[in-house]
RNA sequence: GCGGAUGUGGUGAAAUUGGUAGACACGCUAGAUUUAGGAUCUAGUGCCGCGAGGCGUGGGGGUUCGAGUCCCUUCAUCCGCACCA
């Protein structure tokens, strides 16, 4: 057998359908949309691997799935351009990061046109395009001229406040912002523009502040928190230092509720929104004002439990916080600034790994709010200034952190919720009875928690307030290959160039590194910088994360010019119905784009305030690596199966090349050759075989074990690929690469082709009519692929093919009527063999223009039922009835039956239950 | 520590609302066939047992006529966050 001559047909057909643009979408049409999504990739040097298609492939299954069910679908495919990788090959080589993506674009082009996809051309736009970065930079000005209305939760023009503040100076005004002055209109107009552009700098969505930020020499840029991990860089494993520099940030923190509360409306994975959820870190509590002794200043805490503070018995303040040099005594002076400098220069890393408490005291003493009592002040670094007020009150009996410290230093424990053992650790639960507390005693400490709020309100002593873990972004970048930011500076004020200067595009420099004195590398851009008509340019580009946070919205209307896109066509398509990507953009990538959606629903430029209705994450394809053992002392490598468990740390895992190993022994003279190592000992075993052990881990080309997708074509073609990927499990779950088993599929894809032609390519295919029970297997099927799909188990649909395929096998059936329908559910997921079948049944549209069958109910209804039969919960035999005989009769039948009188010797049942079309139960 | 997920044959995995656990594929075993190749076809394959039969979805307990599925508890693995007040 075997003229599946996939190469022919995958290459005839990828011709076809680019030559038709089948997978165009109408911009607006009366058909109901379907708006699929995978999150486009960053067009990296190595192209694609067999791990990258698997998302890919099923967005592909459902577009044409959705197409055949008569919806008009968009599903499109750009290019995250910008980034780091080509940026830092041009510092290398001197070659435009523009050349490099635009030859790395074209190649993951070929690629993802090698397995076939449906992928709309029109939208195979890169973020690093000027037609496109027009809008990154666009909706970056919409940003930096509004601020955030806290009384209407929306975004509004900077004019009107600025009109509020001119009027009213800034009374009535509630707003996201760290300003914290208040002036008079009178006041107001007085202020120099200098003044007025600060003042109105601290409101604006999009504004600079002098910050301390992750500062990476390594890569001459900031980071965000996000990017550091454990005190380096995420890419590259820079260290990264805190340092105070001006940046761009973007407000998201004025939409944490907001981003909060529409996690409820989402199809989203528990596992993703959690960890939005956690990203985000709302917690209810209050902030408390306390008095400090013999100074002016007061000194404000944040706390979730209110409820414990008459347990309240210390102080303690970050090791940053302004109160400590205006109530460090002088005796305690010395000691101070030693702890101060050491816990300040103490890496991110040393701090997360060493939970010991550490801390001195200052000197000075709060006063409690509500009894008097002095309260010691501590420093330690086990408060961060970053969360809360940077200030806590510490209440040893009921937070394990205080509990540590006070008992390391001695500190009085005051026990206010009874129910604990404060022997052994704090009693943190609220479901306690309050003691020791006044007017909260004998009540539970949840119930007391509102009670204690309002004391604090009644006194003016504090208020309920609520926190939020996430902070604003820092959005600049001292890169070049980015987003230039429409930003220029006259006399100190920063003012965005007009719309009609758009788009600002990245001018070519000499050099891609940063300058002499540190600068961007945009400060070599020569005239460049000079913004026309006076003032400077702003030098930074735009993070990573600017294009990806509002593609979405371009697909729909990739051309315009005029707009972001048309309301019209994006109200037809937005939002998206299918969002498919992988876990590590579960928090920024979504989180920013979500943000960003938010902020373009306010100023009225889109109509959906969540752009992803539907997420799915996809689990990644690990690699199988193959590792030889080299003896740590003598440098020889030692077949695996020489080593026992105990030695094995003698040895160094080598990773060698995958295509090096078969069969777990390693090619040792390949080796070599692959290396460039010559005279290398290997110490092989008994039958003179190295023998390598394998572990499944991340596919990277470090690892060398990268499979391409381009040998699995040449050798089994796109549809045995897509197929086989499919199969291997659910798309969420995570596994290894196994190319042993891909035969499976091959073969039925073979099979398949024999079912409709012979050996000579002739079609097989006949006219009769179908039987009854050949329609109802066809029916059976087409209802299993449509519910496969529809809940995305694409793993279930492939066994029914096959167990179709053998069915028709065994009822030598090749009758139209059955293999037409076959070959049309069949499509999504093997295209081009079935677009081959389609046309040798003689049609002369694609097989994308069929619809997908619907299966019929009647049909595949069954006309006797076999019952199993249970005696006590034990299958005992099987009954044979009508389809459509009643519970009763039934269980007549089966009582009746002689195998049932066995079990029963003439007693009488206890219980029968009969559930329809399931199973029968005889109780005794 | 907190949060999220996952545990089913030798392997990848199936199993609508609780209703014959292990579909389908890989692998393995036996056989057939061939121009012998990693091709193709047929049969078998959860475990124990010669057998009837018994036991089986990480462990323990519960609800139910009936539990992979629901509840409680425990263990293991993976992922995310982490002194968050």
């Amino acid at each position: 057998m075997g003229n599946y001559n996939f190469q022919q047909i995958e290459k005839k057909w990828q011709k076809y359908w680019k030559g038709n643009r089948s997978f165009v979408a109408e911009k607006k049409s009366d058909l109901p949309k379907y708006y699929v999504l995978d999150m486009f990739p960053y067009p990296s040097g190595a192209g694609l691997h067999v791990g990258h298609p698997l998302g890919y492939i099923a967005t592909d299954i459902i577009a044409r799935y959705k197409r055949q069910k008569g919806f008009n679908v968009l599903h499109p495919m750009g290019y995250d351009a910008f980034g780091l990788p080509a940026e830092q090959y041009a510092l290398k080589t001197g070659i435009h990061p523009a050349e490099t993506t635009q030859k790395n674009t074209v190649r993951y082009q070929e690629q993802m046109e090698m397995l076939g996809f449906y992928h709309d051309p029109d939208t195979a736009f890169r973020t690093s395009d000027p037609d496109y970065y027009k809008w990154t930079q666009w909706v970056f000005m919409k940003m930096f001229n509004h601020w955030y209305d806290k009384k209407i939760e929306k975004a509004r023009l900077i004019t009107e406040l600025e009109a509020h503040f001119e009027a009213e100076g800034s009374k009535g005004i509630v707003a996201a912002t760290a300003y914290s002055g208040s002036f008079t209109a009178e006041e107001w107009k007085g202020y120099s523009p200098k003044e007025k552009g600060d003042i109105l700098m601290a409101y604006r969505i999009a504004y600079t502040d002098q910050i301390t930020v992750n500062w990476c020499p390594g890569l001459g840029t900031v980071l965000a928190d996000a990017e550091v991990k454990d005190g380096r860089s995420e890419r590259g494993n820079f260290p990264v230092e805190r340092k105070l520099m001006k940046q761009w940030m973007l407000r998201i923190t004025a939409y944490s509720d907001r981003l909060l509360a529409d996690l409820e409306k989402l199809e989203w994975s528990d596992a993703v929104k959690s960890m939005q959820k956690n990203w985000i870190g709302r917690s209810e509590g209050a902030s408390i004002v306390y008095d400090v002794d013999g100074v002016d200043d007061q000194l404000e805490v944040f706390t979730t439990r209110p409820d414990t503070i008459y347990g309240n018995t210390f102080m303690v303040v970050a090791p940053e916080h302004p109160i400590i040099e205006k109530i460090c005594t002088v005796e305690q002076k010395e000691e101070v600034d030693k702890y101060i400098d050491w816990a300040v220069n103490r890496s991110e890393r040393d701090r997360i790994a060493d939970t010991k408490k550490t801390g001195v005291w200052t000197g000075g003493y709060a006063i409690h709010p509500l009894n008097g009592t002095k309260l010691p002040i501590w420093i330690s670094d086990y408060v961060v200034i970053t969360y809360g007020t940077g200030a806590i009150m510490a209440v040893p009996a009921h937070d394990q952190r205080d509990f540590e410290f006070a008992h390391k230093f001695d500190i009085r424990i005051i026990e206010v919720i009874s129910g604990g053992d404060l022997s052994k650790e704090a009693y943190i639960s609220k479901d306690g009875i309050m003691v020791n507390s006044d007017f909260v005693n004998g009540m539970t400490a949840r119930e007391a928690i509102p009670l204690v709020v309002k004391k604090f309100e009644e006194i003016g002593r504090g208020t309920g307030r609520v926190t939020y873990k996430q902070r604003d972004v820092v959005w600049s970048r001292q890169r070049y290959w980015g987003e230039p930011t429409p930003i220029y500076y006259k006399d100190e004020v920063a003012y965005s160039i007009d719309e009609s200067e758009l788009p600002l595009v990245l001018p070519d420099v000499e050099s891609y590194k940063p300058s002499e004195t540190g600068e961007p590398p945009l400060s070599r851009a020569g005239d460049w910088v000079n913004y026309p008509g006076g003032g400077t340019r702003d030098l930074n580009t735009m993070p990573g994360w600017a294009g990806s946070s509002w593609y979405f919205f371009r697909y729909p209307d990739p051309f315009n010019e005029q707009e972001l896109v048309d309301p019209s066509i994006e109200k037809y398509w937005l939002p998206v119905d299918l969002y498919v990507g992988g876990t590590e953009h579960a928090v920024l990538h979504l989180m920013y784009a979500r943000f960003w959606t938010k902020f373009m629903y306010d100023i009225g430029v889109v109509s959906v305030e969540e752009p992803f209705t539907k997420l799915v994450n996809q689990g990644k394809i690990q690699g199988v690596s193959k590792l030889a053992f080299r003896d740590n002392e003598s440098g020889e490598f030692v077949s695996a199966d020489l080593i026992s468990e105990e030695e094995k740390d003698k040895y160094t895992e080598i990773h060698v090349n995958i295509s090096l190993v078969q069969d777990h022994s390693l090619d040792t003279e390949g080796y070599m050759k692959w290396t460039r190592q010559e005279g290398l000992v290997f110490k092989t075993n008994a039958e003179g075989e190295f023998k390598t052990i394998s572990r499944a881990e991340k596919m990277s080309k470090s690892l060398y074990n990268t499979v391409a997708p381009d040998v699995i074509c040449e050798q089994y073609g796109a549809d045995t690929l897509r197929m086989f990927e499919m199969f291997l499990g659910p798309i969420e779950m995570e596994k290894p690469w196994s190319t042993e088993s891909i035969n499976g599929v091959f073969t039925f894809l073979k099979k398949i082709h024999n079912l409709y032609f012979d050996q000579e390519g002739n079609s097989l295919v006949t006219e009769g009519e179908p039987t009854v029970e050949e329609l109802k297997f066809l029916h059976q099927t087409i209802k299993k692929t449509e519910e496969g799909i529809d809940r995305l188990a694409f793993n279930v649909c492939i066994p029914a093919f096959m167990v179709f395929e053998k069915e028709l096998k065994r009822l030598k059936c090749r009758k139209r009527a059955i293999l037409e329908p076959f070959a049309v559910i069949m499509s999504p997921f093997a295209p081009h063999m079935c677009e081959e079948l389609w046309e040798s049944m003689g049609h002369k549209e694609s097989i994308l223009e069929a619809t997908f069958p619907t299966w019929e109910a009647e049909l595949i209804k069954e006309q006797q039922i076999e019952y199993p039969v249970q005696i006590n919960g034990k299958v005992r035999f099987k009954l044979s009835v009508d389809a459509d005989m009643s519970k009763e009769l039934v269980e007549e039948k089966a009582l009746a039956d002689p195998n049932a009188q066995k079990w029963l010797e003439g007693k009488s049942p206890r219980k029968i239950i009969v559930v329809p079309g399931r199973i029968v139960n005889i109780v005794l």
